[in-house]
DNA sequence: ATCTATTCATAATG
DNA sequence: TCATTATGAATAGAT
């Protein structure tokens, strides 16, 4: 559309690359609202920036299809299911935008427009929310903490109960008694820092991920 | 854009509209696809035509076509049948749940479910957020701190020239004077919380600085 | 951001 | 719906 013809692939370069997706944002918002006008369609657009930071949502509701296809195919039942999609997905914009200016903030970024008094706010609702994420996780720990005392007491009892049973000149190498006493040594340590226990149970704990990247893909969150 | 200017409003002949709509809204999906792959960007597209209720959703995930597009299999959207996009557009309703889901465990609700590893990784989000914020209030307060000193010293001296200025049997009541002996109360009070500097310059602070309204065109939700 | 050459999308038509 | 084509729009590259 240009000077040269551009291949319809990720263009590499970073500032190439933003200023394509200006451009052509726009344009396709204009072409979006000139087929609603136009047609009488109902057009919802969102578009996520690469870094996910940004979200755009044009959301055209049309008062005039919403009322034409109320009345006029008030008996079919595709009509219905699709204007409660449609109402659904309205309140959702709104959700979406929210939710996402609301977690930038929250992760600290995008800060440059607060008030001090903003600023406190969300000190004040990220160290509420810390405390709480904290506490949880004191109580998990706990929990799973106690869980393994009583799996270990009980091997324990287990252990001395075959022991007593059994003649003296056999020894037991299996499986079980190996059990017990991991757990025995876990259990030890009583007042280690639950990080260890944490460390412990850490099988497929992963990668940090970075920063806002995850919301640019689709939304979803850890 | 073709043999004539359409001018951008309802098309009043059915069949015409029709036929625009098709035209115009293959062409909206096309241009969506591309600003995907060019941009590496999320875009999600809704379509409901006024008359057919048939809703059509390109919920375009950029590694998805990228692929697709790498490996010569373009993009064979005509042939999308209404049940799969009305699964994308569940997903799309999925996400979106999840994405505010992901805002309220931010803010230490509903963090039931979370496993040990997923609760560290909501702290160490918590904390990096909470520095970010801390530190952006931070650099406010310094910079509101040093203004108001560099107006204070500016102001006393201005008041100490004019006291010797002036013959001493007059007495000044008027305006800059009183300013000038409010900034130094305010920098007196060197140790002070920073609270009352806050509260001091509290003045019109605005919030909805809503980033994402440059929306080109349009609307707003009701 | 603005400008222009060029490609693209599409209105009109068959 | 599909094809053709003239024309207005969008935009890539440069400034």
């Amino acid at each position: 559309m240009a000077r040269e013809r551009r291949a319809i692939q990720l263009i590499e370069n970073t500032a190439a690359r933003q200023v394509t997706f200006s451009k052509r944002r726009r344009g396709l918002f204009k072409k979006a609202e000139e087929l609603a006008v136009l047609c009488d369609a109902d057009v919802a657009l969102i578009v996520f920036s690469s870094t996910g930071k940004l979200s755009h949502i044009n959301d055209t509701i049309d008062k005039y299809s919403t009322h034409s296809k109320n009345l006029g195919k008030s008996h079919q039942q595709p009509s219905i299911d699709l204007n409660v999609e449609q109402s659904k997905f309205t309140g959702l914009n709104e959700q979406v935008t929210e939710a996402s200016r609301g977690l930038r903030q929250m992760r600290g970024e995008e800060l440059e427009g607060l008030s001090v008094d903003e600023l406190h706010q969300m000190e004040k609702r990220l160290e509420a929310g810390l405390h709480r994420v904290l506490s949880t996780k004191d109580q998990l720990f706990r929990q799973q903490i106690r869980e393994l005392q009583r799996k270990g007491t009980e091997l324990e009892d287990e252990n001395r109960r075959l022991e007593k049973q059994m003649p003296h000149d056999q020894v037991i190498m299996a499986g079980p008694s190996v059990v017990a006493a991991d757990a025995e040594n876990l259990l030890a340590e009583d007042g280690q820092s639950s990080e260890s226990v944490m460390t412990s149970l850490h099988s497929g704990s992963s990668p940090d991920n970075d920063d806002g990247s995850d919301i640019s893909l689709k939304l979803s969150l850890p």
